[in-house]
DNA sequence: GCGATGGATGTCACTTGGTGCCATCAGCGT
DNA sequence: ACGCTGATGGCACCAAGTGACATCCATCGC
């Protein structure tokens, strides 16, 4: 048995996500937030650290699944392509919910804040590869390097996957963006 | 002859920054700035959109340099070396400036608002890149990518500039540093 | 010379994000 | 029955940011 009802934390991060989408970002106050989930503004600010973090709770997970697919790969494995199955593995756990995850992305297109958080969260996994490609042996500046190459790909590969119009395969779009990448830096 | 005190938007700008490295982003309010730059709260917000917004005002000519650059290159230049170009053209606008380029990194890498504030400056480099390259009649996903890496390419390049044991050209980094990359995503 | 103009600044009130501190409440073990 | 513990609420407070209005003063037209 629990003492109190379960699931605060997934019904602020819903309510967050509704209302955002209704009225947009700046037009919803945390209070409102806290409300239809049945809480307060005290307690939505204990779950996130602020108004925006609400949106990112997957980020964490998504880190984690790159990091430990970089780390397995074979050691035959060139950095490069470490990281490709690393962002291949993040398309998989990205591929189920495509609906939710643009919804997700309207919600963040509309508002600078929120593409800011968004940035960083980028960063952070791109930090997290530089690491992870670093205990694999790769030097500097050549880890920071392919891992912003890295989480470029992501970015384009992830932009075309959530396209509207768009009936690809992430994991598709992920090789054929780093083929594409390879070919630009090459001068193509 | 000037009605008023010129230069008070440089005033804010000298006062910000001096206060963010004396005690932290943090712990200095607007009201503080404006005191120390004879002025009030309101009039800074009039200047500025936001607190974090005082430390970038040079993106936009740092923007405008590094687009017209790369519009500029030669028609024969493959997107890579325009890009490249672009990206020396605004090397050489902070080379001058090493001293106060590093002191106001320092107060960026201490605080996380001011690294999404900068983020979000580098992706509308990015953007306005990628625009640029458009126009020059690069097809998508290529100028996106192309974009990306330019800028990933400046950023560890400025990186490596701005570090206190470097002695090197900031230009002879951004060469190197695009290099690499080019090394790094054809799989070495 | 003098009043009108207009842009830069100040003043004030207000909303909201975010935090610290303490109270409350319900299930748990003893 | 009692105290403990962890989630939540209540409240006061600070600082960011904004809208509305007042004020000041160099310049311009007369």
């Amino acid at each position: 048995m629990v003492r109190w009802e379960p699931g605060s934390r997934a019904r602020l991060e819903q309510a967050a996500l509704a209302l955002y989408g209704e009225r947009g970002f700046e037009n919803t106050t945390v209070a409102e937030i806290a409300a239809r989930a049945g809480l307060t503004k005290r307690t939505f600010f204990r779950y996130f650290a602020d108004k925006r973090e609400v949106l990112f709770s997957g980020a964490g997970t998504l880190q984690a699944l790159l990091v430990s697919t970089v780390a397995d790969a074979p050691a035959s494995a060139v950095p490069i392509d470490a990281v490709a199955a690393g962002l291949e593995a993040a398309a998989g756990l990205l591929q189920e919910r495509r609906g939710s995850a643009r919804q997700r992305q309207l919600v963040i297109a509309a508002n600078a804040e929120l593409q800011e958080r968004e940035l960083i969260k980028l960063a952070s996994l791109s930090a997290a590869l530089a690491d992870t490609l670093r205990r694999r042996g790769v030097s500097d500046p050549a880890a920071g390097l392919t891992a912003e190459a890295g989480i470029a790909v992501f970015k384009i590969a992830f932009a075309g996957w959530i396209d509207e119009t768009n009936q690809r395969d992430f994991g598709e779009l992920i090789r054929e963006s780093l083929n594409q990448m390879k070919a630009v830096t090459a001068g193509r």
